[in-house]
DNA sequence: CTTTGTGCAAACACTTTGCAAGTCC
DNA sequence: GGACTTGCAAAGTGTTTGCACAAAG
């Protein structure tokens, strides 16, 4: 998952980018995520590493990233981008919408469904990274007995 | 798929909200969208139907809406929001990132899927609107023309 | 008449852009 | 040295908030 793995290097300069101290510091915070990372913690991470990195340059070396593959992005549920370190395989994950907890969904379990509607709706699916939001069991009960404790209807 | 059939007069004065003209345009407003909306297409038939009102207002009463469960929500791959009226059966999309043709998934088809899901990962799923990209047969077609008559391969 | 809802304007958060100075190769 | 990158500052977007006035019940 680290990027040592990654011949990020060699990439960049296949294209003709630069390899800088900044997309190093910049990949590191992504790849620090572990998974999805919303834009902000990974500034949030560039900086603890190199304070001078402005957040123009963490956006344009995200996009340059991504565009080159070695980031990929998904989108969540609040409306905000989350990046994660490219991987070979397509993934799916369950997130909780109390805790936040999130379960990566064997693959096993929906690639089936995928070839399915590829083959019935003549479309090839690019959803490379998929979330589905839920409720973790742990969430389920506290959300019930919450609701018993008489919180008011409105918000 | 009109608001006719709903009760959000009821449904709003049930819960103590007030019935506004407001409301009901961009009640109207949503409807009209026959699917998935944007904030901003809604604002402008909003604005066509009555320009006095305000954007401040809509998110308002898109934000009290989804509260009260009368329009959902779900997250497209552009960032934007999308809105529409609530309907009792959770559905899935399939959208084209090619020409944006949007195809509606036959319930059947995921309905397994989740159940067990849920089932392996005690988890309640909660999106009720799931968004799957993808290249419709067409726009695959056209593309690979694009790609033999040569492009670059950046950007 | 009381409470809720609205329009206005200003504030916010997040992202993008132009440009001169700095840096990689 | 020359092209690519960066930091800074400023401008966009899209969304939210405070407040006085208007409207619903």
């Amino acid at each position: 998952m680290s990027h040592e793995a990654i011949d990020y290097f060699e990439i960049l300069h296949a294209k003709g980018y630069r390899v800088t101290p900044q997309r190093i510091v910049i990949l590191d915070a992504v790849c620090e995520g572990n998974g999805h990372t919303t834009v902000g913690e990974i500034y949030a991470r560039v900086k603890r590493m190199d304070p001078a990195i402005d957040r123009s340059t963490l956006y344009r070396t995200l996009d340059l990233f991504q565009q080159i593959g070695l980031v990929v992005s998904a989108e969540i549920g609040t409306g905000e981008k989350v990046y994660e370190v490219a991987e070979s395989e397509a993934h799916y994950h369950l997130i909780c919408r109390g805790c936040g907890h999130t379960e990566i969904i064997d693959h096993a379990l929906i690639h089936p469904l995928f070839k399915k509607i590829e083959q019935r709706y003549r479309f090839t699916i690019q959803t490379d990274h998929h979330v589905i939001f839920g409720m973790c069991a742990a969430c389920q009960q506290n959300d019930e007995t919450r609701r018993k404790q008489g919180l008011s209807s409105k918000r």
